[in-house]
DNA sequence: CACGGGAGCTGGTCGGACCAGCTCACCGGC
DNA sequence: GCCGGTGAGCTGGTCCGACCAGCTCCCGTG
């Protein structure tokens, strides 16, 4: 009883995991209630509560006070995922030049992916985020970077790909919270915000074209000229293969 | 006290969140015991005893049954994302074509970086993974699959990006239980195996040669002869994509 | 000074208690 | 006969107290 290998909420945890796993628990499906769980399982109701926080750390269950109904089932999420890298960032378990190198392969082809698959109202939408950037140039850089955030993330959900749609907004948030510092001491924010404006337009019109390939190549070649200052030579050296892999071109 | 917008429990977790984030809790750290965060947050100790549990859900921290040195802090790990991410794909949240797709990219970038980055020692463990997946061939596919993984993995070791070590092992692992049964239903399995061992030799021939780009299309080119067949039409097309990203060619 | 044993903690689990308030079925009015 | 308001019966959130087995560390012993 004591030392079961296995905790009590484990029990419930595992059932409830393998349960969702295996389709027999759909989102929007109720768990039974807490006092209905120690009875099937055979434990305290403490043990129970143990297990739904687990549950609902995981974005598995959410439950509702005072909801007769039961704690509820939710749709998979990948909120966990977020979460986490966050933690591994701002512990430096990943680096800013392994951020910029993922986010190179992961932007392109995202790129790449949108310009095959844009709608045009994603386009539209694209060409909307991108007017408002020009307008918050002079409200500084944080309303700025915020909208460069959602310019990719509208690229990413026209590519239509969910890994490297998620692997990318986790990915540039992260980027951004590590960089934002050094641009904010740097000199000429302005300019910068206006070069970001340019290699947008450019990378809009290649998705509006339809050529994929130069969309890619843009996102390389952009986040090579943006970040490699900020790097080492060894990763810079990195990220030029990496810009070379796609066919394109690095500053000597 | 019923009602305060945020449960008891969250108090301590945001706290001990918090606390790793910013560096004041490290790795091999002790938290207070149970006892004595009842005292410092007052509250219950099964209030404290959810938000271990969660804390512990995301390995931040691991108690262990009598350790009168309290719950252990422990490195960022990437476990939340490996789970979260095999929950989502068993739930077809994440389906094969996105998997496969974000595996081209993946896996190009790592054989490019580990052409780049790779130690004669990791070449020689390279050589002995394919020694062991030849003699592997009789064995069957389950055992084979192993070591295919394997490779991919020491690859992305020696690409040193831990970004793209992660995000690929976690896609290998999970287009792994969505073809297996696929692969295991066709007709030459064997003849498959072999297939897989003459491009993991050219792969690994690229990256002894420290021909990076040649890796990464090798990597694409390979990844589209194994899965386009498994895929609609319109993710065929954007797997072709990828492949001619990198200067590729694809069968007609 | 080395070592062995016991005291004092620890985490794991259980049970019971109270509170505020959402739901739903039931009942009464229209 | 249909609709709407209401109260009973639950729910989840929190707390408290209790017991168990056993790891650690300290102190007293040799």
């Amino acid at each position: 009883m004591t030392l079961p290998q296995t905790r009590a909420f484990q029990k419930v945890v595992d059932y409830v995991e393998q349960a969702i796993a295996g389709g027999e628990l759909a989102p929007g499906d109720r768990l039974p209630s807490e006092r209905e769980l120690v009875e099937r399982f055979g434990i305290a109701r403490s043990s129970v509560r143990e297990a739904l926080r687990v549950l609902e750390s995981m974005e598995l269950v959410r439950s509702q006070p005072r909801d007769p109904r039961g704690p509820l089932v939710l749709p998979a999420s990948t909120g966990p995922i977020r979460r986490t890298l966050q933690m591994l960032t701002a512990t430096n378990a990943v680096s800013l030049p392994e951020l910029v190198q993922f986010r190179m392969v992961a932007d392109a082809a995202a790129n790449l992916m949108a310009a095959t698959r844009r709608t045009d109202a994603q386009l539209l939408g694209l060409e909307r985020n991108m007017a408002r950037m020009r307008e918050s140039i002079p409200l500084g850089y944080s309303a700025f970077s915020r909208l460069d955030l959602e310019f990719h993330e509208l690229i990413a959900v026209a590519g239509g790909n969910t890994l490297v749609q998620l692997y990318g907004d986790v990915t540039r948030e992260s980027v951004l919270t590590l960089i934002q510092q050094t641009i904010l001491d740097a000199g000429d924010r302005e300019a910068l915000m206006r070069r970001s404006v340019r290699h947008h337009a450019a990378v809009y019109q290649a998705i509006a074209d339809r050529d994929g390939r130069l969309a890619s190549r843009l996102a390389r070649e952009t986040m090579y000229a943006y970040y490699a200052d900020h790097v080492d030579e060894a990763d810079r050296a990195i990220m030029a293969d990496l810009v070379r892999e796609c066919g394109g071109t690095v500053p000597s």
